[in-house]
DNA sequence: ACCTGAACACCGTTCAAGT
DNA sequence: ACCTGAACACCGTTCAAGT
C-alpha cells in the first residue's frame, strides 16, 4: 500500500541528521519513526533495532574519512601535517566521532592515515619493527591528544581548577615558588593549537633521530 | 518510621557498586532502590536525581585520585615512573575513569600529577613557559594513551584489521613491499605495554633536551 | 525530616495481523 | 516484501500524602 516506500538509505539519513544536531542519545526509535511520518515497528523492519542503526551509522563515518595527503619537505614537517589534518578532522564530527570511539573502531577508521604516515617514517630511514612502533606512537599521540583535548572542552567550569592549585603559594620545595612564570603559565588555560605542535614535534624528532643513527636492520 | 534510616552514604555506595560491577547503564533508580530496600523516590530525596547521584560517584572518583610518588634516578627516569603510575590508576577504574572523562573532570583529577611532573621537568633544568608545556605536553600524552588503549581493548575483531592492510601486497610506492619487517610488525598486534614506554620516553628526551640547551628564561 | 505508592510521560522491542 | 497498532516490560521524575 505504500506509494512512497521508505528505505533504509532514509532512515540512516534521518538518524545522521538527529546525531549529528543533538547527539546519540536525541535519536530514539519514535522520534525517528515520527520524523520520516511511518510506524516506529517500520523503522525495525528497516534496519533491525537501534544498536544496530547506530553501528550503520558508525560504518558510515568511517567510510567518509578518506584519504590523507602529507605536505611540506621533510619527512618530519609532513608527519605534523598529517597530524594536524586529523586533529581537523575529527573535530569536525565530534558526536560521531564519539561513536566510533565508542564502538572501539577508531584505529580501523585511522588506516589510510597510517599509511601515510608508514611512508614518511620509512622516508626518513627508520625499518623494520623500530618503524612500525614509531607510526603507532604518532598515531596513538594523535588520537589520544584529540580525546584529551574534547574533554576539556567539554569540562565545566573546573571547580578547583589550575589557577586555585598553582595561583595560590604551595610547599616549600614546590618549583612553582621559585619559578613564578612556571606557575603563570599552567595558571593560564593552555593553547591547543600551540600544545598541539610542540608535542607532536618533539615526538616525531625524537623518533626520527633513531633513524639517522641505525644502519636499518630490523627489530 | 524508619528504624534503620537510609543515608546519602549508603545510597551512593550501592550506587558505587553497581556501577563498579556492569557499568553506569546498569544503575538505574529502581534497581537501586530494590537493593536498597526503599522506595525508588526515597532515593530522590537523598540524592537529588540521577544525574546528580552519577555526578557524587564521579566527584568521589576524583578524590580518591591520591599523590603520586616518582621513583628513578635522573627526571626523566622519574617523569616516566610517574606516567606508569598514571597508566595503572586509570585502567584500575576503567567505568569511573570513563565517568570522569565524559563529565569533563580528568583534567582535575590530575592536578597532584601535574605537581610531580612540575616538580621533575624543574629539576631538569626546564623554566617558565615552556616548562610548563611540557608538563601538559607529557600529561596530555599519558591521558590519551590510556583513552586510546582501553577504546583499542574494547574494539571488536577490527574487521579488515591491520593485518588485510599490510598483510597483501599494495601500491608500487607502498614502503611495505620494500620493508617485509615493517609489514609484519604492523600486521602484528602492537605490545601497549612497550608502545607506553617507547612514546613517554621519546616525547620526554626530546621536550628535556630543551632545558639543556636553554639558560632559563621565561617564554 | 524522611519515606511511601500512584501516576505521568517517556523508552526499546515483539508479535500477530494486515496488504 | 513491507507496514501497522497494540501490548509488554522497562525507564526517570513528580506529587500529594503519610509519619
Amino acid at each position: 500500500m505504500s506509494r512512497n516506500a521508505l528505505s533504509r538509505d532514509q532512515v540512516l539519513e534521518a538518524a545522521a541528521g538527529l546525531v549529528k544536531q543533538h547527539g546519540p542519545d536525541a535519536l530514539t526509535m519514535r522520534k525517528l519513526a515520527a520524523g520520516l511520518g511511518t510506524a516506529v515497528t517500520s523503522i525495525y523492519w528497516h534496519v533491525g533495532n537501534r544498536e544496530s542503526l547506530l553501528d550503520a551509522l558508525v560504518e558510515r563515518t568511517v567510510q567518509e574519512m578518506g584519504a590523507i595527503r602529507p605536505t611540506g619537505r621533510t619527512p618530519a614537517e609532513r608527519i605534523v601535517s598529517v597530524a594536524r589534518r586529523l586533529r581537523r578532522e575529527l573535530r569536525a564530527r565530534p558526536h560521531l566521532i564519539a561513536m566510533v570511539h565508542e564502538r572501539g573502531l577508531t584505529e580501523r577508521m585511522f588506516l589510510p592515515a597510517q599509511r601515510a604516515l608508514v611512508h614518511e617514517v620509512h622516508a626518513a630511514g627508520l625499518r623494520g619493527a623500530r618503524a612500525a612502533e614509531a607510526v603507532r606512537a604518532v598515531q596513538v599521540q594523535i588520537v589520544g591528544f584529540v580525546l584529551v583535548e574534547r574533554n576539556r572542552e567539554r569540562a565545566p567550569v573546573q571547580s578547583p581548577g589550575e589557577e586555585e592549585l598553582w595561583g595560590s603559594a604551595s610547599a616549600e620545595d614546590d618549583p612553582a615558588e621559585q619559578d613564578p612564570a612556571l606557575a603563570r603559565a599552567l595558571a593560564r588555560p593552555a593553547d591547543p593549537e600551540r600544545l598541539f605542535a610542540v608535542s607532536v614535534r618533539a615526538l616525531v624528532e625524537s623518533l626520527l633521530s633513531q633513524g639517522n643513527r641505525q644502519a636499518g636492520q630490523a627489530n
